[in-house]
DNA sequence: AATCAATACGTTATAGCATAACGCTGCTGC
DNA sequence: GCAGCAGCGTTATGCTATAACGTATTGATT
């Protein structure tokens, strides 16, 4: 059930290369972590990945977590273009869990009905331990 | 009705210059925005600034914007060691609303009873107009 | 008072994250 | 052809954060 990514055939040669990267990875990468694992593939300057990364976030293929500044690919196939998502770090093993939640979701639409503000982007990161590292210590 | 921030009498000279300067700042501060205000209270490093708000961020006189890498003061006295707080960050004026959600709360206590995950701190940053800019645009 | 541990401080250097600005390439549509 | 656009490659720079060192201050212990 690994690897059950998608990749679409419309990306560049850069871009390919950074969201299969993150595909393979079992654990958020910087951009420059990204950039040291393609040098081999020619890559030379942080700008190579991060414009890349700029797509790929764009089209909801990745994802940025701005509590690590760092970035995965995305888990979900139907999660593009949705709205709210929620990110599940582990601080043991570094695995996140992506998910979404339309209560909150709805919750968070309820907020900004009453006091006037119009979402455009959220983020929500939940830094914690999964069950598997709880187990473990 | 501005202002209405409480200082504690037992911070040490840089985290009392810190907050104070958050306490004024109508929008998050940087690290670096932070020193440039300090300077002339002859705070010269990095280190200095950063070493007080980790102190106030762990008393929960601060909070980090992890969207922003900025930091803003409390706006709510009761909120130190509370769960789950939520920032709204208007794109237009850069001003924070700092807001708690016990259903937001509670749905992720839920979740993350059913997945084993131990949550140990969440980060929710809503980023959008505020009504006073929608209304000005 | 002498000792010790804990906390904060100041400074220099370095690491890690992100973008500006330039010019070039290779498409697509007219 | 050629204009417009997206992507590319490179260099330089800026912003954010911490490592490592030694000193100073405080407060409790003896
Ligand atoms: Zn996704
Ligand atoms: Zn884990
Ligand atoms: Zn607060
Ligand atoms: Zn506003």
């Amino acid at each position: 059930m690994a690897h059950d990514h998608v990749m679409p055939t419309d990306l560049t040669r850069n871009q390919e290369l950074v969201l299969g990267t993150l595909n393979h990875a079992p654990a958020p990468l910087s951009a420059y972590d990204i950039l040291d694992l393609l040098r081999s593939e020619g890559l030379r300057a942080p700008l190579q990945v991060y414009r890349a990364l700029d797509k790929l976030v764009e089209r909801g293929l990745a994802h940025r977590l701005e509590s690590l500044n760092a970035f995965v690919a995305c888990a979900d196939e139907h999660c593009h273009r949705k709205g709210l998502i929620a990110f599940a770090i582990c601080e043991g093993c570094g695995k996140v869990d992506e998910f979404a939640d339309a209560v909150i979701e709805e919750r968070l639409g309820t907020w900004a009905g009453t006091t006037g503000f119009k979402v455009e982007r959220t983020t929500m990161e939940i830094r914690g331990k999964c069950a598997e590292c709880l187990k473990a210590a």
